[in-house]
DNA sequence: CAGCTGACGCATA
DNA sequence: GTATGCGCCAGCT
């Protein structure tokens, strides 16, 4: 479980991110529009707490910024893991960005 | 308490 | 496409 309690929205935030298929991806913005977080800044960081409490479950690999852009890729062990877990499930990565990136785009308020 | 820092987003130029 | 600037807000110093 975890090492400490993380806040509930943490919790939420990694259900979200939990629930998004293979092969698509997502936003900081969609998820944080989704449970009314206020700011997509609160999802970044809960995703950057999640080594914190050894959440090695939760694809964060698929959040990505509103440009497609991999924001969070440095935070990764190493960095290349975020590319090579996208590319694993047929996400092409050209510097940085997802190719085709709104055609893979899931958004949870449309989804669920 | 004040200040600073971000896995961010949007508007502008 | 790039570069600033501002709003956002939890958590750390």
């Amino acid at each position: 479980m975890y090492k400490t309690e993380p806040p509930h929205y943490y919790e939420m935030v990694y259900e979200i991110v939990s629930l998004i298929p293979a092969g698509r991806v997502t936003t900081y913005g969609h998820i944080a529009d989704f449970l009314a977080l206020g700011s997509a800044r609160m999802v970044g960081y809960a995703l950057r707490n999640l080594r914190s409490f050894d959440l090695y479950d939760v694809p964060a690999h698929r959040v990505v910024n509103s440009s497609g852009v991999l924001t969070g890729k440095a935070l990764f062990r190493p960095p290349e893991k975020m590319e090579n877990s996208l590319l694993e499930e047929g996400i092409e990565v050209k510097k940085n960005r997802v190719v085709d990136f709104k055609e893979k785009l899931w958004i949870p308020a449309e989804e669920l």
